[in-house]
DNA sequence: TATATCAAGTTTACAATAGAAACCATAATC
DNA sequence: GATTATGGTTTCTATTGTAAACTTGATATA
């Protein structure tokens, strides 16, 4: 007799599945930490290469242009010597934060109860 | 003179980052779709096919196997016909639901307010 | 005057990850 | 004997990410 495949709420068209566009949009590398970054207020392209050392320039500049392009921050250069360029969250922006924090405090709880796992590259067999 | 750095919280070396070490879990392709397909019990290979229509078997594979290594799911084989084997979460992956929970309600939240940014591939320049 | 520094990125080359499609072994059913 | 189901693997290609060097314009320093 063949398994029988259960419920489970689902399968929903990709498209509309909340899940699956919101991590679109925050599941780039290193998105999550340049918006985490941003919550106190503005911060420069320079800050937020200090705030997150293991990002390239490279990739900081794409995360920085799709969340732009997305809605998700704004852009400002200031008319300082030599120009500065000022990013912060807009409204939309902000209201991934909390999603963010709540990733955040799992990770805080799991590393104080020595719980998170050791992130080691595969034994290639 | 030159513009002063800005204080942020930090930086805090990566390996001590908890956003940056969770997000190492959590992060892969598709990877919070499984662990969500997983939060109400335990569930087959072909089964999270079904719930996450666009993943293939090669990543879905390797999501599992990664998840397992990590200790978020456990793998069991029931001795059925032909054989199956069964995903479920673990006491740790049971607590990165709320984390993926915030994720899927703002997604949920800009969907229905129409707010939700378009997605699509960037115009190669 | 020559050199160095800072901001905000580009550019190039390479490695790792993901996607698409075809394929496989076993067992049971048509 | 062919088909279906399960739980994958294999191969090839495309996309993404990493590393490191380089650029532009302006001011600061020796």
């Amino acid at each position: 007799m063949p398994l029988k495949v259960r419920k489970n709420r689902g399968p929903k068209p990709p498209q509309e599945c909340a899940l699956t566009e919101c991590m679109t949009i925050i599941g780039g590398a290193w998105t999550t930490n340049v918006i985490w970054s941003l919550r106190a207020g503005p911060r420069r392209f320079s800050e937020l290469k200090i705030d997150i050392p293991p990002i390239s320039p490279k990739v900081l500049t794409q995360r920085l242009r799709e969340l732009e392009e997305r809605g998700v921050i704004s852009r400002q250069v200031k008319p300082t010597s030599p120009p500065s360029v000022e990013y912060s969250l807009t409204e939309l922006g902000a209201e991934l934060i909390p999603a963010i924090e709540a990733i955040v405090n799992v990770g805080y709880k799991l590393k104080h109860e020595g719980r998170m796992p050791n992130i080691q590259p595969q034994a290639a067999e």
